[in-house]
DNA sequence: AACGCTATCCAAAGCGCTTTGGAAATCATG
DNA sequence: CATGATTTCCAAAGCGCTTTGGATAGCGTT
């Protein structure tokens, strides 16, 4: 059964204290002694218990996700998955715990008050931020060390981040179409609210400019990011007057649609129509091969949640540490979706 | 800050013993006192150590879910995200943390063993059994609760569990097809060594032997179920001397794969080719509107993760409960996917 | 008036660990 | 060989909570 400090000391006729230091490389014992305890040790396969060493040293050696679920449209982040994997893999081998909570979203902030108050964690991540978030406050009022995954918009304070270069990403899409020659280009963007939506209309729209090109209205969508919002914006927007020539998908799944419609349109991609999308690069939808499917702005998501991981964990450890932040950049991986515009 | 049961205590001129029984609903303290401690908590939002308190009472309330990431594949499961959204509410309201590991899948069983020996959790949950599943027996053996969510096939013991009729709807999947005069039909499954795999099968060949309908190797294909596994195996089938007129596919995302492979091939989903897939309902993959695209085997993964958690949480909670086990029918909703079989 | 109950509160121990402040033994040094 | 410095160990307190085993006061009974 589960052996304790206590006991496996008394089985080695030592003190507590003693087996406490040689297990945690504490310098103050005999060599002979230290290697006879460790031994000891891994033989009954002793573990401290976690709640009982965190309650001594007061770290709870855990980090928290708050993930909140919006009763209105209950979606939940396709990339959360592969975002988590990544991130708990560093923190297990950092001997780090992750706890999740799942939180209606209008009870996000009292769960960070929550996790504070009762110590069960010593930093948490910000999943999916908005582009005016009121957590990044809350959290530096609360002082419990934390990293967002993404950015938000209208922060006077410094914050520690991880992020894509979503303006950069776009803007070199859109221009990859631009050069191929396509005037109307479509827009399938995200929710309005989300700070990365945001960013991502901006690199397009730069990308507008340089190329001394108008900006339609009509051309550009917000919405939740799923197969059939793909599908309807595509199987709309070419019932336009003058139609797009080329679409950027915010997402692979929106990709999806998006192909599906042009399908059912008889209008094939790559050549009738391009498509460029931002590609997570999740485990289960993989766009490879020689020539991949579609052309993407490619950056892995689950790489993103070891960095943050690792991030955070440096916040956490080295309290002071100011804030830390780190773009990473996207790869314009270029497959059969895109081509010169048909004249 | 944080405020501990003694400072509150203190500032109420009371013990620490009575400010417990207070707060915990313990008969013996009067009523205005009981107040007069409620109020006071409330007001300087005083939340219990997770740790001291479970310490002392000798339970984690924390539920794990250890996740194995295959070293080899690196899929991260899509249904997982939304399975753990459902889990998660249950736990939160319950007042429960669920803690998540992410391990390298040769790692397991060491990441139970850890987990019981450092006391962090007071149950499992068991995701993605395998045909022939250890996890089943070493949890059994580590006396700790736990809950299959979907089952395995060689365990002597009995165990709890919770999952879908995976047999069943494949069966009437198959008969629906037959009956619609399908003759050739392909089934599109998962990775061999998983369990439902085996189950979907025998529901398949139920349903063939039913109907009288020769068994064809070539028509069987197992695999991890991404986007370009379908697209594959619609596009190597259909090149078969006697090439399937309607696929069973495993997954949404298989499915996907397996209409893009169609519209490639110039097949009208529907009437050159049925498709019925299994829809695990997740949020981001909606298959809606009045006639859906795809005619499915529905059962919400979701709805799954909320009721296999009040299971382990009963489990945990009265132990000695026999073994829990629910099966969950799916249903068969019918969708613009399906036909009557060309001549 | 003495008694036993009951209601209400508290002191103290304990959960399993870390850590402070010695104590004892060993060592080098003059 | 006495002295001070090191090395090596341990007792005890403490982390924030629960819980056992009283103590005290107020109450109704006889």
């Amino acid at each position: 059964m589960t052996v304790t400090l206590k006991q496996l000391a008394a089985s080695l006729g030592l003190s507590p204290t003693t087996v406490s230091r040689a297990l945690n490389g504490f310098p103050e014992v005999n060599p002979a002694t230290r290697k006879r305890i460790l031994q000891a040790a891994a033989e009954v396969e002793y573990r401290p218990n976690t709640r009982a060493k965190s309650l001594a040293t007061g770290r709870a050696q855990a980090i928290g996700h708050v993930i909140p679920v919006s009763t209105s449209h209950e979606i939940v982040n396709p990339i959360f998955a592969d975002f988590i994997a990544g991130a708990g893999e560093t923190y297990s081998s950092a001997g780090y715990e992750m706890i999740l909570r799942i939180v209606p979203d209008e009870e996000e902030a009292r769960a960070y008050r929550d996790l504070v108050a009762r110590g069960s964690v010593d930093g948490v991540m910000v999943h999916a931020p908005l582009r005016h978030d009121p957590r990044v406050a809350l959290l530096s009022e609360l002082g419990l060390p934390f990293l967002v995954h993404g950015r938000t918009s209208d922060v006077a304070r410094p914050y520690s981040w991880l992020d894509i270069n979503n303006q950069r990403a776009f803007r070199r899409a859109t221009q990859f179409l631009t050069e191929f020659g396509h005037r109307r280009i479509a827009l399938i963007n995200g929710l309005e609210n989300m700070d990365f939506v945001h960013r991502r209309r901006n690199g397009y729209l730069d990308a507008l400019r340089e190329a001394g090109l108008p900006v339609d209205e009509a051309l550009m969508r917000n919405g939740e990011m799923t197969e059939p919002y793909g599908y309807r914006a595509v199987t709309e927007m070419v019932q336009l007057p003058d139609p797009p020539t080329a679409f950027l998908a915010s997402s692979m799944i929106v990709a999806y649609g998006l192909r599906r419609g042009l399908a059912d349109l008889g209008l094939r991609m790559g050549r009738d129509v391009s498509i460029i999308t931002h590609d997570d690069d999740l485990s289960y939808l993989p766009n490879q091969g020689d020539v991949p499917v579609f052309t993407t702005t490619k950056s892995s998501v689950r790489e993103a949640g070891r960095r943050a991981a690792r991030m955070l964990l440096q916040l956490v450890e080295e309290p002071g540490t100011g804030p830390l932040t780190q773009l990473m950049e996207s790869a314009l991986v270029v497959g059969a979706s895109t081509g010169p515009v048909r004249k």
